[in-house]
DNA sequence: TAGTAATGTTAACAGCGTAAACATAGTATA
DNA sequence: TATACTATGTTTACGCTGTTAACATTACTA
């Protein structure tokens, strides 16, 4: 048993990504994880200087990977049109809101003070931008301003949808109407097609 | 100095909505409401199971204040036009999820787990057919099912929105194209007419 | 090789949610 | 009215938490 880890920090990092997207991020103490990478409970302290701080680089990663997801998407600019590839996106956003969302949960808290953590902002404008390049090419000799309007409105969706498919608030429409969240799941692609006039 | 306090579970209630809206969920200790209402710091218990059971009824009372909100532009109906009601219906939607940040945070956050409160999702709900009223009067004859599309994407919009402004994420547009997000707010009304096909 | 910085440990603190045992007050019943 | 019961309060105690201070070990650098 060696005195020094020697890579203890990445270590507690990817185990709090752990422990955030399965338990969630209020259920994670600094010592669980310190047990985990079998270190004494304070050890930690020698990498981050407060909770708060692990928690937003549990964040930055979950931005971070997000960003990948939506980049690998920009990506196939050979394989498919603009405009699917914009409808992908759209399925790629919500895909990881659903799948990892506990760590999406953590990213849009307000445990971590954004203004705290600048880095965050920025792997958080890292994964708009991928947004703002695929409506770039659908729009192309688009107004700034128009452009940003559309921006918004895709990303407040998505963002939006994440948060009610979860929910699973079902109004009372008649009975005989189904349920309002199911029209949506069943074909995602559709709605989103009908709900941006692109 | 009596003993039983009479009103206290009321009061309790009335504290820990304060300082959800002040401090935050997850700055808020059962034993400092406990100690506001001048009450041992387990007194709470004879009236909430848990600290869940507590944070649930802010959530709900949150939920019932936006119900609230919504339902007066409902009943504005000899005052103005269904679209104008609509799209005051979205700045209201808008108004209260940015002036009571923290409480809405709550609301949509993952420590209440809100099938064990299921008169949460009746609270929330009741705030969703505020909406759906809305649209049924914009769009006579409707389908159930289109209805639904429409009601979805114009919830998530909103909560998206909420979010979204919040974060304060400016992608970077050209230098002089002004912020994305100050598109939205400075004519928030007009960003709406224009985002949902009405 | 000596000194210093980085990284670990141990011990201790106050604050937290919660449970158990007990005290008091209000209410229903005989 | 006296008595039992229930509701609502207190005290004490437990284990867990984030965090700090003091100390130990290793790695790096002059």
């Amino acid at each position: 048993m060696k005195y020094h880890h020697g890579n203890l920090k990445e270590e507690l990092i990817s185990s709090a990504c752990k422990i955030c997207e399965s338990s969630g991020h209020d259920h994670m103490s600094l010592r669980s994880i310190a047990k985990e990478a079998s270190v004494s409970q304070t050890a930690p302290y020698r990498h981050f200087k407060t909770k708060e701080c692990l928690l937003a680089e549990v964040s930055k990663r979950g931005f971070e990977e997000l960003t990948e997801r939506l980049r690998a998407v920009t990506n196939k600019a050979n394989k498919a049109t603009a405009k699917d590839r914009f409808l992908e996106m759209g399925l790629a956003y919500l895909e990881f809101g659903l799948e990892k969302r506990k760590t999406y949960d953590l990213m849009h808290s307000s445990v971590i003070d954004k203004v705290e953590f600048p880095e965050l902002l920025d792997a958080a404008t890292g994964a708009f931008e991928e947004l703002v390049k695929i409506l770039k090419e659908l729009f192309p000799g688009i107004s700034e301003k128009s452009l940003g309007k559309k921006c918004i409105k895709f990303w407040a969706m998505m963002h939006g949808l994440v948060g009610l498919l979860d929910m699973k608030i079902e109004p009372e429409f008649d009975t005989n109407a189904g349920l309002a969240m199911s029209v949506v799941k069943d074909d995602f692609r559709s709605f989103l097609d009908e709900s941006l006039d692109i």
